[in-house]
DNA sequence: TTGTACGCGTTATCAG
DNA sequence: CTGATAACGCGTACAA
């Protein structure tokens, strides 16, 4: 309710005099200072943020963009960046948005265009993504978290090696007939990372000389999908995999699961193995490749405002990930 | 870049009749109005929204405060909050913050202070907290999800009836030895929503004559946490129940997984009843009480932009649910 | 160290 | 129907 100006007249100062106090800049006896925050306490103020990002240009709020909340990656990068934030100062404006959705371009078109935010974070951009390029040319500092991408600050995983890591985990324990489970069903927004595990699997198959052998199968990339694709896949007894390497932990728990249902023994007559850390794999015994996306968010809040801070030149770092074992893979038979 | 008097400039009129023709307010010939239009969008005019905010005293943002983000309730709010606030060109601020802690104090002393939004949706908010109080005293239209609470409007299901219900559905199996499955445990913050169905369930055995063969056990709302404690709670062959109420369909799922691995057969051996409608209850073939969060976080903006805009009075509504009995639950034996 | 005066980009008021 | 002009609430050169 009340402004700076009703501080300044309690405080006896100019409006000048009260905002340099505030905010810290220029120089101010320190018993004026006092004098002014207790004057802005008693009276309960607090600046309009809207005055603020008008005369300084700057609005103290990050924008970030995913194309889904309810899934367990997402959700976590949205509380690692939440968690960080708002200590700093800052607020967060959630756009959820698929790519290549009507939402997309609207959100491109109307919101992000209103210069409402300092930074961008965008989550799972494609790298063919025409909103790139839009994205750029709000000319404000922007962190990609998911994929590599050329010209923009980006933090990820090399999903790549990941395919091939967890593949040859599984080659080492002497599988042979194994298969990926996880590829993007036709019609679905195509997932690069996606895409780079499937070719990190196939580059590991054919090192091992089992070229022939490479099987890809479709799911979308939750629990209640993985279960119905593995039921399907392992439904024959006969062509029945040994091992299966998950897009994702969701699909490997619905693996799991699935294969309990159908009374395969997991590891003993099944190996599989996902990608991600998903907070349910300990509770599965799952062998995944732990990424720890809420510590992402958190990295990626600490670039972006650097950016912000300094105009620092665009950063890109692959985080470390790690292999963890656990009791879904073993040595077939 | 540029702005409103970039546009007046070409197409040759003022400020304020650009200023009109854009927003619709006032009188502007047709003419004119397409002229300034046009030029708007040549120009790829966007209004700058502190501008528009310190004018109009409005901010097209609407706050949501939650406890978490990665539970499927939550998410699944923010999500249907998010695609309905976005189409009505709102932009939506995340808080997330669990009830009682530092986030919680500094939310309010800090953030919410900063009148950046028109209107709040809380989510989960305790009926005895210190927040409801400061959350009015900001004076802006408020609803809450979750609780029925006094003098704010209100979205929310019965939860002592749905308690009641899924507990009779039990009884009307001809279970007896039913116990309740997710009390909070001790040092957490206080789920009131947990509490009503608790009360249900102690209604609905009490009303059977079995207020003696009472149990209620605790555990926190996810599924890892219903896995473990229903595997201890079900590790006793004497005293095992023959059925489980869940706080809710996290639990429940837990409790189904951990049957299997004891080799309980579900629902033969154990019956399980969960509450939520979760995207993972139909592979479980689980039992539940569907209340569809993302319908009511779309409610919920309904009814707070119906306030934003008539300061109509505070409405309160109980949300219907639907029980949807699956495999989960037979007759005992 | 402090106060004055102006600008940030829009909308609203009020004559014309 | 249109155009000056004054807010909106704050930060900040500049002068004192």
């Amino acid at each position: 309710m009340s402004g700076i100006a009703d501080v300044a007249r309690l405080a006896g100062v100019s409006k000048s005099t009260a905002s340099r106090a505030l905010t810290g800049g220029g120089y101010v006896s320190d018993e004026t200072r006092r004098r002014v925050q207790d004057a802005a306490g008693s009276l309960g103020y607090v600046p309009t943020t809207s005055a603020v990002s008008l005369a300084t240009g700057r609005t103290n709020t990050v924008a970030l963009i995913v194309p889904r909340v309810n899934r367990w990656y997402f959700g976590s990068i949205i509380e690692g960046v939440e968690r960080t934030l708002i200590p700093r100062g800052y607020d967060l404006t959630l756009y959820v948005a698929e790519p290549d959705s009507r939402d997309r371009a609207s959100l491109y078109s109307h919101f992000l265009a209103r210069k409402r935010f300092d930074g961008v974070i965008a989550v799972a951009l494609e790298p063919d993504d025409a909103d790139i390029a839009r994205l750029l040319s709000f000319g404000k500092p922007t962190v990609c978290i998911g994929n590599e991408l050329a010209e923009i600050a980006t933090l990820g995983i090399d999903n790549t090696a990941i395919g091939r890591m967890i593949t040859q985990h599984l080659l080492a324990l002497g599988h042979r007939a194994i298969v990926f489970l996880g590829a993007t069903p036709k019609g679905e927004p195509t997932a690069h990372d996606v895409i780079d595990r499937i070719a990190g699997y196939r580059q590991a198959m054919s090192g091992a000389g089992l070229s022939d052998r490479t099987g890809v199968y479709e799911s979308t990339l939750t629990i209640t999908d993985g279960y119905a694709a593995a039921a399907a896949l392992l439904a024959d007894v006969e062509s029945r995999p040994t091992a299966i390497v998950a897009a994702c932990d969701e699909i490997a728990i619905g693996a799991i699961v699935a294969a309990r249902r159908l009374g395969i023994a997991v590891p003993s007559q099944l190996s599989v193995v996902g990608v991600d850390g998903h907070d349910y794999a300990e509770m599965f015994a799952l062998t995944t490749v732990e990424q720890r996306p809420a510590a992402q968010g958190e990295q990626a809040v600490d670039i972006l405002l650097g950016m912000v801070d300094n105009a620092d030149a665009p950063a890109r770092s692959t985080i470390p990930v790690q292999l963890v074992v656990r009791a879904s893979t073993a040595a077939p038979r």
